[in-house]
RNA sequence: UGGGGCGUGGCCAAGCGGUAAGGCGCGGGACUUUGGAUCCCGUAUUCGAAGGUUCGAAUCCUUCCGCCCCAG
């Protein structure tokens, strides 16, 4: 079979092209270049640089598979750093990595692999797609590592996607990956994991957002839950729920920690509380999708918050409008707007969407 | 200028003769394929100022400066 291989310059995107290689499969390297790489910056997160880039090539040349580069840039401004920038404006907090994945790994890039000839797309998420023998639908699930585990960033693939989806470090241990790279003596065995948002220069995403976007950088106030003003800030986009860095009050009556409640894009107001204050017990989602079909009631499931939030027991049921509605049993910290929700049976995930 | 109270790091605040708690904030680190959170470490040679008493004072005394309150 013909795979296109997703390859990051990563140590996972390159041991799964290196497993299909070994395999048998007729393997095509493939990297996105996502942005411009001529505005000077030197500092990028730790994907999809030029060096990654190189990475990815040497890689490749390693295990003896062809390898190109693919420009996105375009649809990656489009899909993901545009909702990023729009997000933060609208007071809300994105996720990148999961519109990433939904709108460019499984969308434009499977459209490019059929270009290839390529069967299916594979990618070094931790995470697995089983196909269920009675009803031939696809089922996502968690990847075995679960301190790895990156299935809450793929809720959004369909059946389509999952069909043509394979991840082929899911069912290993990072260690084991990392062994089997030095193994294979791939060169970039011992690299760093990523982490930040990869199109972020110098995880300083304030700035980045401004420059988006200036008007983001309206100053506007302070205020605790009883509307009493407590100090200023520089743009709503520098906070996000749950917060408590930067915050720079050092007014607190109760000498405890402030946290950030809400953001209030219409008047600008960043409203902050207790540590208490952040619990809620129920949510709404929209743009949910459900990866084997509508449930037709409100079904017994575990949901996570945010990425690497224990997943906790609730009822989740659907809503008109690809709309869902989640009650948890125990109140949940911080429920962020714009972060995904994301449902599970045990290691399987039914579906998720973004939270209102 | 009658009476009372208070001035300790950016903020709040212990200490009341034995050589500066703690919290907030801030900085750094750990963790982490988002943003946050969490955890760990660090953060006043000095207590409004100047004198004095004492082996030794932020703690006692004197004066001064600055706030606050109650009376006039």
């Amino acid at each position: 079979m013909r795979i296109v291989v997703a390859m990051s310059g990563g140590v996972d995107s390159s041991v799964a092209a290196a497993l299909l290689a070994e395999q048998g499969h007729d393997v095509v390297g493939v990297s996105m270049q996502l942005y411009d790489q001529r505005e000077g910056q030197t500092s990028f997160g730790s994907c999809c640089t030029l060096d990654d880039l190189h990475d990815a090539r040497r890689v490749a040349a390693a295990i003896n598979i062809p390898h190109y580069i693919l420009n996105f840039e375009r649809q990656f401004d489009e899909h993901v750093v545009s909702n990023f920038v729009s997000e933060y404006a609208r007071g809300r907090t994105p996720l990148p990595c999961a519109r990433c994945n939904s709108d460019l790994k499984f969308a434009t890039l499977v459209e490019r692999a059929r270009g290839f000839g390529a069967d299916a797309v594979a990618t070094g998420h931790y995470a697995r797609v089983e196909r269920e023998p009675a009803t031939g639908r696809y089922l996502l699930k968690r990847g075995t590592d679960a301190s790895k585990d990156q299935a809450y960033f793929l809720f959004s693939l369909t059946q389509a996607q999952l069909a043509q989806a394979i991840f082929p470090v899911g069912d290993r241990a990072k260690d084991g990956v990392r062994e089997y790279a030095r193994h294979r003596r791939l060169p970039v065995a011992d690299k760093p994991d990523s982490q930040d948002i990869c199109f972020v220069p110098d995880d300083d995403y304030a700035s980045f957002v401004q420059k988006r976007a200036p008007a983001t950088a309206q100053p506007g106030v302070i205020v605790d839950q009883s509307g009493r003003v407590l100090g200023r800030h520089d743009g709503i986009h520098r906070f996000t729920v749950g917060q408590r860095k930067g915050l720079g009050l050092s007014s607190s009556s109760t000498g405890d920690p402030v946290y950030v409640l809400a953001l209030h894009p219409g008047d600008r107001q960043v409203v902050v509380g207790p540590r208490p204050a952040l619990a809620r017990t129920a949510l709404t989602a929209s743009g949910v999708n459900w990866i084997v079909g509508e449930p037709t009631g409100p079904q017994r499931a575990t949901a996570q918050i945010r990425h690497r939030h224990p997943a906790a027991p609730a009822r989740v049921g659907p809503l008109a409008g690809q709309r869902a509605e989640v009650v948890f049993d125990e109140p949940q910290m911080a429920i962020t707007p714009g972060q995904a929700v994301v449902f599970y049976d045990g290691d399987a995930v039914v579906g998720g969407g973004w939270i209102d």
